[in-house]
DNA sequence: TATGAAAACATCCAACG
DNA sequence: CGTTGGATGTTTTCATA
């Protein structure tokens, strides 16, 4: 799908403040309050807009130990499977099926060492996993989208 | 900084929709409004939370290809090589330095595959870059957080 | 199909207990 | 931390282009 000018605008200032009353972006993007929602509710429906999230420190919410786990599935795992799995664990960031020997690769933060391999080990214990491989993040380099998607 | 429990909460809560009322996450956590409020306004003040963004469809800003792709340093590299060497990417959205095998894990969002091979392509031919190893992403099954602060 | 005006409704937030 | 009430924001309805 494409996105044309007003709806770019109006995407852009969400990004940067997904809090704003509409009534604020109108003013910005020219537009009354309503005519904003109801763009916002298109590009959510249409899927372009697919929620709205915190941005948050991860070092100052104390969760100082990030790691990534490759996960190996039982055979005929669904992705949906993965996913609810998945979704219970509100160290789990991010999570994607990937090509190559594993089938995900999850992103975790997780307050220390002791409890990342608390995770770890209950995620290594999820029925639909036969195996894991992980690795912990020494020094995060660069963060520029964040663990989220690009804008 | 330590949080307890009701914060988590209600960052947790956010994380899955920022734009949910404060009261309507008071019902959840067991808060009154106002109290929510504080408790986001304290957060905010902290660090902790640094933002309120939007989560949009890669595909739909023409950002179709994503993929990680594990760095294999010469000896002797440097964290703060690899950061300079990456950093003029546009294309990379994370990066850090990893355990393990391989010493880091870079992920890239790119418009297509002959877009990412590209970039693949030309990290490979960094001086500082022994090999790579790259997997594609198949589908994101979980995207919680947005970005935290650039460090 | 998309917009603005207006009304009904919900939420926010500063002050107070 | 909860409650209150005036201010602010949201969302539906309706008329218009």
């Amino acid at each position: 799908m494409r996105l044309n000018d007003l709806d770019e605008r109006i995407v852009h200032a969400l990004a940067e403040d997904a809090r704003r009353s509409f009534a604020d972006i109108g003013q910005e993007v020219g537009l009354s309050a309503p005519a904003v929602k109801r763009r916002v509710d298109r590009l959510r429906a249409d899927g372009a807009i697919t929620g709205f999230t915190v941005r948050v420190d991860p070092a100052a919410l104390g969760w100082e130990t990030e790691g990534f786990i490759e996960i190996y599935c039982r055979r005929n795992t669904s992705p949906e499977a993965i996913h609810r799995g998945l979704s219970r664990y509100p160290e789990v960031a991010s999570a994607s099926t990937v090509t190559g020997e594993a089938d995900a690769l999850v992103q975790v933060f997780a307050s220390d060492m002791r409890h990342f391999e608390r995770v770890l080990e209950r995620i290594a214990g999820e029925p639909f996993v036969e195996r894991t491989k992980s690795v912990l993040v020494l020094s995060p380099l660069l963060r520029r989208y964040g663990s989220g998607a690009p804008r």
